[in-house]
DNA sequence: AAGATTACGCAACAATCGTTACTTTAAAAA
DNA sequence: TTTTTAAAGTAACGATTGTTGCGTAATCTT
């Protein structure tokens, strides 16, 4: 009986997150999106309670995103495992500056890495069999070396760096040789 | 013949700095400031020409403090000159974390590090000198140290991660020790 | 002490935001 | 074909923003 619906919630979201990631989730009015999509508002509050609701599908949206950048990076085979995830997270940076804001450079007061462990027990996981090190060890390398990849991910989010895949890469190598030689040690003292 | 000003330009620009710091930048509105001031909005717009003005000057006064940051870090002697630098950086994230954001979290398309190699000059410069490696190389030495302090900073920034100073510090020499060792080797080769 | 000058407080303006009555209209059911 | 039903369009509302005109009042000059 009635009209149709214009428009699809994954539709609606599609073009949402191209308005985020092109200027930011502060891009994403009603009026802004309505136009995106050329119609009113109205199909918008049709489908979602209040702009918070959209806020969060697009939210979850961006992170299906990354998830395929580390999908796409891991059986890609160009890298080792546990170092194509820390490509990713740059690659990530770089083609979707704005999305990888949102993501990864807002203010997580309510979660703490410290806290979460088991989020990054896969990689904990990967290191203590390859380097045959403790777990607490494990954990802190994959810290140190997670603070140098985000170290690099958010310079070139914010554009302030500009690096090459390939130097990327070499020195992602370079650091994690370092890393393991000073983990490797410590294990001999 | 004209009443005196009620306030002077520092004690605005004070005010609005108190109000970014704790809730950032988007805080600083007219209204907010002139109640944080007790006053109406037009001691403000008295001062500067609009808001934009004032926001200038807010950030010009945020870079201020960080420099007393840096300042106080280096006479401090608690550390070596290059160090007491990146330590600096992050207790400053640490304790203005929405300045941190407004100074060093924001899109810099326009101030690339790469092209502006000569505002770390003074590093590169102490590097050379205590490695006895090129010019190029100290360069990035630098940005590859600089790439783990700013890692630290942001997550920190983001009440991501929570490090005592003396972790701060211990890691930061580890770190350092492993990549001079690597542009040491480098120079053999 | 009176006058001139102008900073200040009040209140309004336009612009922009989220949100929502009210009306129109498309399409399924009769 | 007509009726019914609800999605979509229009346009308004209230809230919040930067900004400004107007009247008041403070203070320096005379």
């Amino acid at each position: 009986m009635p009209p149709k619906f214009k428009f699809t919630k994954d539709e609606i979201i599609s073009a949402a997150l191209n308005l985020v990631r092109k200027n930011g989730m502060s891009a994403l009015t009603a009026r802004a999106l309505a136009e995106e999509l050329g119609c009113s508002v109205k199909p918008i509050f049709g489908l979602f309670k209040n702009m918070d609701e959209l806020q969060q599908s697009v939210f979850s949206a961006a992170k299906n995103l990354y998830q395929s950048y580390l999908q796409d990076s891991a059986f890609n085979g160009e890298y080792p495992v546990y170092k194509s995830a820390g490509m990713a997270y740059i690659r990530f940076a770089k083609e979707e500056k704005e999305l990888f804001k949102l993501l990864f450079m807002r203010d997580r007061r309510n979660e703490k890495i410290e806290e979460n462990r088991e989020e990054v027990r896969q990689f904990t996981d990967l290191i203590m069999e390859k380097l045959g090190i403790s777990e607490d060890e494990a954990y802190m390398f994959h810290l140190e070396m997670w603070i140098y990849v985000h170290g690099i991910a958010t310079m070139i989010a914010t554009s302030y760096l500009e690096w090459s895949d390939t130097l990327v890469s070499e020195t992602l190598t370079d650091i994690f040789t370092g890393l393991k030689h000073r983990y490797l040690q410590k294990g001999k003292e």
